[in-house]
RNA sequence: GGCGCUAUCGUCUAAGGGUUAGGACAGGGCCCUCUCAAGGCUCAAAUCGGGGUUCGAAUCCCCGUAGCGCUACCA
């Protein structure tokens, strides 16, 4: 059984390439009959919040991918701490008491880092004795760089990897203040939590060397690795929230009115793709067609603007989500539209209920010409609602000369249809028009906008029936 | 600086020795049409540079160049 898992750490909101990562993981596990694990990693107890838990959890639950197991870094610390100390009474970590402030800064041109000056070589005898006088020390993984060789592995993404030990630098395992790192701790977990394809960035490929050799050491069974190709921003940089912002982050795009599937079908097509042209895809058609033995080594740009405004997402997300916004049964659609409603204030129970086919039946007419949940709120109130505002450019039209008389003589006539329909209601409008020798476009045009405030929207007619016989002569009178 | 990864239209990508280098978004035009969308058709737009290998290279190899990542007691 396949087991794999996502581990973001609680520093930061979860951003769009976190959350491809996420699906690409999924994918997998489904593909394949396998588990999907989240782990919290939150190792670096200074910089986790409660606000990016929250972030990471929020986004994750609105993509709709379920996971199996969640666990928290947190929880098993102990077990890291008794890993490390075996690898040190084993001889295969050492105690380093370099102060933190002098490793970083000793950085001689040219000579790359990788460990601190006689610490490695300390007689054990030493390191004891200095440990017990209380000295503060991290323990660091001691490899093998006397050896000619190095480590090497077969990635699903980018094949085979090779680095040798001499370019592998002693890595921590503990802080000074007794605390796992993420090396140590990721390690483990993975090797407990018996993961058997860890799929990551590729911004973690150096670490995966440094993670065979303490996985051996440890005596787990080393996982498949893959490496997910990088994410960037319009800047050429990797996503991060620190550089980009609350655009990166999922939950924007779920407040702006992104579809979960919609969603994740842009995401899906970073980095890899069906290879036959298809793009707008549903969830099972990418479960049937993932494979990671597919994706990209290159890395993809994320197109978005500075603000993070509806207007300023990559165009093709635009486009992707009104694809599934109008090919996605109604049915399926219809919670998203409710919530939409319910979010402006203009839910009525009655479209759940005695109305519910017309709600059904407006949110299908009106979707074709939508790109995001939202527009519901932006472009369709007079739908839903009976006080709304008119538009310029519909005014414009009701302006236009005699419009007004018009609609109300228009209304006369329609007050008097016993059975309104689009045929019905055309036939009206038409005899109306040839009766008073004007264009039929004349009164189209201004029915909707009486009707709607708005210059654009579905078929005049259609938008007659939607409305309703009653509610539509009122505007027409009222316009 | 060191160690890696990568390089096809503006963007996402297809083509893994032989194609007029394909598709999608965005842009231009046309059709449909009561408006706006949707939809259909269409135009413009790319193999980073240089060397090899080969009858033949976007594809394989080398060198440049560029971008990105890593180089922490962050993850």
């Amino acid at each position: 059984m396949n087991r794999v898992r996502f581990a973001p750490s609680p520093t930061g909101f979860l951003h769009i390439g976190g959350a491809r990562t996420y699906v690409f993981n999924w994918f997998f596990a489904r593909s394949t009959g396998g588990q999907m694990v989240l782990r919290i990693d939150d190792t670096d107890t200074g910089r986790n919040t409660e606000e990016s838990l929250r972030s990471i959890l929020d986004g994750l639950k609105w993509l709709d991918l379920p996971w199996d197991e969640q666990h928290s870094q947190s929880d098993r610390r102990s077990v890291h701490v008794q890993a490390a100390q075996s690898l040190l009474a084993g001889g295969v970590a050492y105690r380093d008491f370099t102060a933190e402030s002098d490793t970083r800064e000793d950085r001689t041109d040219g000579a790359p880092w990788l460990c601190n000056p006689g610490m490695r070589e300390m007689s054990s005898a030493e390191s004891d004795r200095r440990a017990e006088a209380g000295e503060p020390f991290a323990v660091r993984f001691r490899v093998p760089r006397e050896r000619p060789d190095g480590v090497a592995f077969k990635d699903l993404v980018l094949r085979k990897q090779f680095r040798k030990y001499a370019d592998i630098e002693d890595f921590a395992l503990l802080r000074s203040n007794g605390l796992p790192t993420y090396h140590l701790a990721s390690t483990v977990d993975d090797g407990d939590l018996k993961i058997t394809h860890v799929i990551r960035g590729q911004d973690h490929l150096a670490n995966t060397f440094k993670h065979i050799m303490l996985l051996e050491a440890l005596e787990y069974d080393v996982p498949t690795f893959g490496h997910l190709p990088l994410l960037l921003g319009p800047d050429g940089s990797k996503l991060s929230k620190r550089r980009h912002g609350a655009v990166v982050s999922v939950t924007s795009y779920r407040d702006m009115g992104f579809l979960p599937s919609g969603f994740v079908n842009y995401l899906c097509l970073l980095g890899w793709s069906p290879k036959d042209n298809r793009e707008v895809l549903t969830l099972k058609e990418i479960g049937d067609l993932f494979q990671v033995e597919n994706v990209l080594r290159t890395n993809a740009t994320v197109q978005f603007g500075e603000d993070g405004g509806a207007d300023q997402v990559d165009p093709k997300a635009l486009w992707l989500n009104g694809q599934h916004l109008r090919n996605m049964p109604v049915e399926d659609l219809l919670p998203f539209a409710e919530r939409a409603l319910r979010d402006a204030g203009w839910w009525d129970d009655a479209f759940g209920t005695g109305r519910r086919d017309w709600f059904a039946a407006a949110v299908n007419d009106l979707r074709s010409r939508l790109n995001l949940l939202t527009d519901f709120q932006l472009r369709c109130r007079a739908y839903f609602v009976d006080d709304f505002d008119f538009d310029p450019k519909a005014k414009e039209n009701l302006n236009k000369d005699g419009v007004r008389d018009l609609l109300k003589r228009l209304a006369d006539r329609l007050q008097g249809v016993s059975d309104f329909t689009e045929e019905n209601i055309e036939a009206e409008l038409r005899a109306l028009a040839a009766q008073e020798q004007v264009k039929a476009g004349l009164l189209i045009n201004g029915s909707r906008a009486a009707l709607t405030g708005q210059p654009v929207g579905p078929s005049a007619f259609r938008v007659f029936t939607l409305v309703g016989q009653q509610r539509a002569v009122e505007r027409l009178r009222r316009a």
